[in-house]
DNA sequence: CGATTTTGACCGGCGC
DNA sequence: GCGCCGGTCAAAATCG
């Protein structure tokens, strides 16, 4: 039954998009990058907040973000027009307004809707999902030149699990008016997130991590992770996705990147 | 006072 | 052609 959230989610982005890559992986959340910087590096302690949070009954609006796992499934964008051949077949010739809009889909185990990702983003609305009893939100960076735009919604079944969908890629850096924030962030980004273009091969590193990752938490991922594994077959197929999308995305999650060896 | 959230209306796409 | 649905706009309200 989890399914259908899956479905739902994809849904869209499935016809449309040509090549689909799913990389889901557990890491350590935000709250261990917490401990770090409180002072003790506690990377395999999450474990145990699994049920701490989820148990809790306690509403949002504590600062407190604790993250568990995140399942990243990411699915790349069109080639632009042409792309959807079969479908409507629908050709529209000045299709060139909505060029490549990538999108990321994460799946991360929060009790806060809006999970902290560096950037600044202002809601511009909100709808009923279907099937979900929990609204989703709709944001789109601040930032003038940007177009992201962000999704956010709860898992129908699991309010403890935010599903937070990224569309399109920064333009800039991260505002630096994190400040408090920022050195969880600088905890959390690494520079090379900073850094404008840098791997190329992040797409690469994604399976890899994830998979090793996956060995390692499933145990508190297991809800999370678990859906995405039966609707969809991870198969990384490296297609080659556009390396350029991710790398801009990724920031979000960076807690991928950080996770200490 | 400016930036951001809230919330209903509006719009385009799609299925019937 | 109509109605449903997802997404966006925009005015009012709210926050800092």
């Amino acid at each position: 039954m989890s399914d259908e959230m899956f479905k739902d989610l994809f849904y869209s982005g499935m016809d449309e998009y040509e090549s689909i890559v799913r990389a889901f992986g557990i890491t350590s959340d935000y709250s261990n990058i917490n401990n770090e910087i409180s002072g003790t590096t506690a990377m395999n302690s999450s474990c145990s907040l699994s049920s701490s949070d989820a148990g809790g009954g306690e509403e949002d609006d504590s600062v407190k973000e604790k993250e568990k796992q995140i399942s990243k499934d990411v699915v790349e964008d069109n080639g632009g027009e042409s792309s959807k051949a079969a479908g409507s077949g629908k050709s529209k010739k000045k299709g060139e307004k909505k060029e490549r809009e990538a999108r990321v889909a994460f799946m991360t185990k929060s009790e806060v809707d809006h999970l902290e990702d560096g950037y600044r983003w202002r809601k511009y609305g909100q709808k009923a999902v279907k099937n979900s009893a929990y609204p989703r939100s709709y944001y789109r960076c601040t930032t003038q030149k940007c177009g992201v735009k962000k999704r956010v919604e709860r898992s129908y079944e699991d309010p403890s699990i935010v599903i937070t969908t990224y569309e399109g890629q920064h333009n800039h850096l991260i505002p630096a008016t994190l400040r408090g924030n920022l050195s969880a962030a600088s905890g959390t980004f690494s520079p090379s997130m900073l850094t404008p273009m840098p791997v190329v091969g992040g797409v690469g590193f994604l399976p890899a991590e994830l998979l090793s990752n996956a060995g390692n938490n499933q145990a508190v991922g297991g809800g999370a992770t678990v859906y995405s594994h039966n609707n969809f077959d991870y198969t990384y197929n490296g297609r080659q996705p556009e390396y350029g999308l991710l790398q801009d995305i990724f920031p979000a999650p960076s807690s991928f990147f950080n996770r200490q060896p």
